[in-house]
DNA sequence: GACTGTGAATAGTTTCACAGCC
DNA sequence: GGCTGTGAAACTATTCACAGTC
């Protein structure tokens, strides 16, 4: 079964798969099994083969997957085969770390803006690019083509930003700002909080505390 | 029903509510109907009642949740109701950033260690601190009692990282280098990678591209 | 009348287990 | 024999719809 609705915890782990297959790639024509793949991708072997069967039928049996191949299928179906250029919204701590985040660019996405609304920022130094007002946010985001941006913001300007990115046609959000943003049902909005993340580790840090110590494998 | 297992899925939207409830504190004695704080949280509102019902019944039929009541009865089911001392490993562009990051001090989260394993870094300031060597991981952790500890290092790295937190008896790792990395099952991991946020955001844009825009609410 | 709490219905996800192919 | 692809089973999560309470 090949056609279309790819199961969203699917496309969640997706780029882990590509992560685990890009830390294995070795020789041309390498094949990897379903169990090797699912061990380095932390899941379960019939889980990745369900999620790899989604794409199409990729694997020979009484082989495995051959690696490289599968990389492409993989990077194909998620759309990495183009180069996204991307905007940061913020030029904070945060988005220094984003900018200089090398990760971002092995995977095709490029920070092509920086923005800010400070006077102190604007025109500063970010990479090979210089801080823009936030006001040019639409004619930039025109001209370069930008369908993807980052919020880096603090949490009480986040709203706005997103409502200028919205106006800019900008279609996808990653949101760092701590705070829900509206956005019309056809954006795209995926959200990193990062205190969100400590306060579920001291839920489960806090039950494993109260009674014996036992096994807790967190998901979601 | 109170007792015992609270859902995965539930304990990941506690937080969401416990910000949405922060941000519309007012007077004391204010409610809140589980229609508004759900808008405010992004989720349908069957699905907050069901899930504070695991809490207990703090609810008042007719009238809504106790704003102030609510916040705390959440802050202890998370564990928020103690200060974590939290140790951070790495001091990059990453680890500045989620030094000076309020968001972690407001939830009880104290940065009390920072850790790097540059000769070059060592002793540094990081905020009221100096960067210790990892070496002195185990003493320190033990002093301080740090159960909690952010890997904030390159990927390379982050597998002996793991390692060494494991021997200095901390339970709860927040991840953020791009890689797995494998802990005994009593301890908790949660992994934060950044650019699988924009691959996954690179796979519903391409996906709008092709057909007609549709709506595209995207979880997980 | 307004709004919560929750069984029942539905939808989505994971795991099992094995037929089918190399 | 080894390993994939996938129906069926088991489990988990979400949503509906309404009885119960203020």
């Amino acid at each position: 079964m090949n056609s279309r609705p790819i199961p969203d915890a699917t496309v969640g782990r997706l780029p882990i798969y590509l992560r685990a297959l890009f830390d294995v790639l070795g020789d041309r024509g390498a094949t990897i099994s379903s169990e090797t793949l699912a061990r380095l991708s932390g899941v379960n072997a019939a889980q990745l083969r369900k999620d790899l069967s989604y794409l199409g039928t990729y694997g020979t049996r009484g082989v495995g997957y051959d690696v490289q191949y599968l990389m492409v299928q993989i990077s194909r179906e998620l759309g990495l085969t183009q180069d996204w250029p991307v905007a940061i919204i913020g030029f904070g701590n945060l988005g220094h770390a984003l900018l200089n985040y090398k990760g971002f660019a092995e995977r095709g996405f490029h920070v092509v803006a920086v923005f800010d609304t400070l006077k102190s920022k604007i025109g500063e130094k970010a990479g090979n690019l210089l801080v823009k007002h936030i006001d040019e946010l639409t004619d930039v985001a025109g001209s370069q083509e930008i369908a993807i941006a980052i919020i880096a913001t603090p949490a009480p300007a986040a709203q706005d930003v997103a409502d200028r990115l919205v106006e800019a046609r900008i279609t996808s959000i990653l949101n760092f700002a701590p705070c829900i943003i509206n956005v019309p049902p056809e954006v795209s909005v995926r959200k990193v909080d990062l205190s969100m993340e400590l306060q579920i580790l001291s839920f489960y840090e806090q039950r494993t505390k109260e009674s014996p110590p036992v096994n807790r494998a967190i998901k979601a």
